[in-house]
DNA sequence: TTGTAAGCGTTATCAT
DNA sequence: ATGATAACGCTTACAA
């Protein structure tokens, strides 16, 4: 310690009750027991000292620091509420969250900034680590110093494709199903499903719950792939006008929904009278037309609250226990647009 | 420590290398001075047993835990960016952040809360604080456990009006002194200012810089007060239709300008033909109208990037140096409608 | 260049 | 109900 007078702690406490250092503590933990009268005469102490305990001593001795980490991306966007649910819960909790955002979405140096991030976590032993990764091909070898220490992390919204570990996430899926029974109610004969890319697991499961939805209703179903969750407008052109009639659009993400719908507006098709289109909320932050746009919207606090229940249900749990995935339903937005 | 095999220490690297612990501690921390011989073997010791130093005890030794706080409003909002803006810059310097999120605006819940938050940053040995204040009244009795043990504190965006203390926050003042450079060059006659309330400081300043800006202009100024940075519709529509000709408006808030925007329409008064408006970007998040209206954009990643600087200054500085208040400026974005 | 001893503020453990 | 002592993992201060 430098300089200024020592910070009050618990032996100062005890001297100046004429007490033992372990009678403050069992005192002012409330664990163990102690009379009536050194109870109060020491509780008035520490309150006139202005006494703190130390969490970082305590953290060492328990092995609990009360400190959680969650690791987001830098441009916060759609992960501010995921950060909000998760404080929420730890709030509660009267665990300390640190933030950590990594730079950059992928390559080398997204990914060793992660694992910088990773590693001040396990410095500061934090009790648990909340990631969305940025470095998705991740093995275990990547999360050595977590699992040396057993240090339990949550995956959200994006899944490791090498490392088992507890996610959770969007439920595309069922989102995907939930789209299809939407449609439905328009009882379309045709419908085009702009879909991302198969290795993208999100596009993925979002198609094949809208496949499995519509598959004993006798609809045909046509898709193109984009490779990404966007288009170009000439794209966009080019995949409607090919495809002639349709009764329906579901599109695996929003930028490509809205794509469409301009596209549509060009070809004054009109929405829903024609067509009915159905989004996802990819992003969250619709532009012109978003604002109209039936979507899922994704439940990002839902997400990081969860997360956060399943982090904390796994600090101080012994041995290792079989890998949880909370997939969170994300709800459907009509605005019309089917 | 309850189970599991002891986490690796400098104590199971100096036995495995057959030296002391304080050298173990000189080569991997780079202080003091060891043989080459010993410092690589310490070095690749350390590495295989996936050896990481523990901060905590780091800090209870040093008094710099590395870990600083941030506490915002739990609707993050605006304060999304100074919070990137703060990480920023304290990645860079290797500081943990602690995000502390606060539930309500105000009245004594917020103020618990707020209270609550800043005790666990003490508890957890911060080495410093940034605070967006709820208790805007807040005494210095009400930071007595931060003072007591001098950790530094920036206040950002609101200023504490009882105790003194280094703030960094938009420069209202001449926000609206560019308002009104900018409102010039239009060479009005008349101009309508719809303020908030005097007693809202950040109301009071534009005002005032708008006014001081006009001063030798000859321009006429009235004014308006609403009580606060929102107006009905019909109070606006009262006010607009009261003050007959006009030829610009500044709001001191984008959703009073909004409505301006909306009641002019309705009245059939060109935008910025006749009137030009300017608003003051308080909120960021503008309705349809929004989109094109001139306002000043804050730059909440600039404050939280000055308040992590200058509280990062205040971080092991010996004693008391004067306050300190950083004005960010604010950017004027031109839409045309002035 | 390296080591020893003491201490940081707390809890765990075993007494009394 | 209370206390003494060791331990946590590291750094500071002082030797050698």
């Amino acid at each position: 310690m430098a300089t200024g007078k020592q910070a009050v702690s618990m032996k100062a406490i005890a001297e100046q009750a004429g007490v033992s250092v372990m009678t403050v503590s069992r005192v002012l933990t409330g664990k163990g027991s102690a009379s009536a009268k050194t109870t109060a005469l020491i509780k008035g102490i520490a309150k006139d000292l202005k006494y703190r305990p130390n969490r970082l001593v305590r953290g060492i001795q328990t092995g609990r620091t009360g400190m959680v980490g969650v690791i987001l991306p830098a441009d916060l966007g759609y992960y501010k509420n995921l950060l909000v649910g998760a404080h929420d819960y730890f709030a509660a909790k009267d665990c300390g969250v640190i933030t950590s955002l990594v730079q950059g979405n992928m390559g080398e140096e997204a990914i060793t900034d992660e694992l910088g991030k990773l590693h001040r976590l396990v410095d500061l032993r934090a009790d648990g680590v909340i990631l969305r990764p940025v470095n998705e091909e991740a093995s275990s070898a990547y999360f050595e110093e977590l699992i040396e220490r057993a240090i339990p992390m949550v995956v959200v919204d994006r899944r490791l494709s090498d490392y088992k570990c507890d996610f959770v996430g969007t439920d595309d899926y069922l989102g995907g199903q939930m789209a299809a029974e939407h449609m439905l109610r328009r009882e379309p004969k045709r419908v085009l499903v702009c879909s991302a890319s198969e290795v993208l697991r999100t596009s993925f499961e979002r198609v094949r719950g809208f496949r499995d939805g519509l598959k004993e209703s006798g609809v045909e179903v046509v898709e193109h792939a984009f490779g990404r969750f966007y288009s170009s407008e000439s794209d966009m052109k080019k995949v409607l006008k090919e495809q002639g009639r349709l009764d329906g659009i579901f599109c695996v993400g929003d930028l490509l929904a809205i794509r469409c719908l301009r596209i549509l507006e060009q070809m004054r098709v009109s929405v829903p009278g024609d067509v009915g289109v159905i989004g996802f909320g990819n992003l969250g932050l619709p532009g012109d037309y978003g604002a109209r746009l039936t979507t899922f919207e994704q439940n990002p606090h839902e997400v990081g609250r969860q997360a956060a229940k399943l982090l904390y249900s796994r600090i101080g749990q012994k041995g290792k226990s079989p890998v949880k995935q909370q997939l969170i339903v994300p709800t459907l937005v009509d605005m019309g647009t089917c």
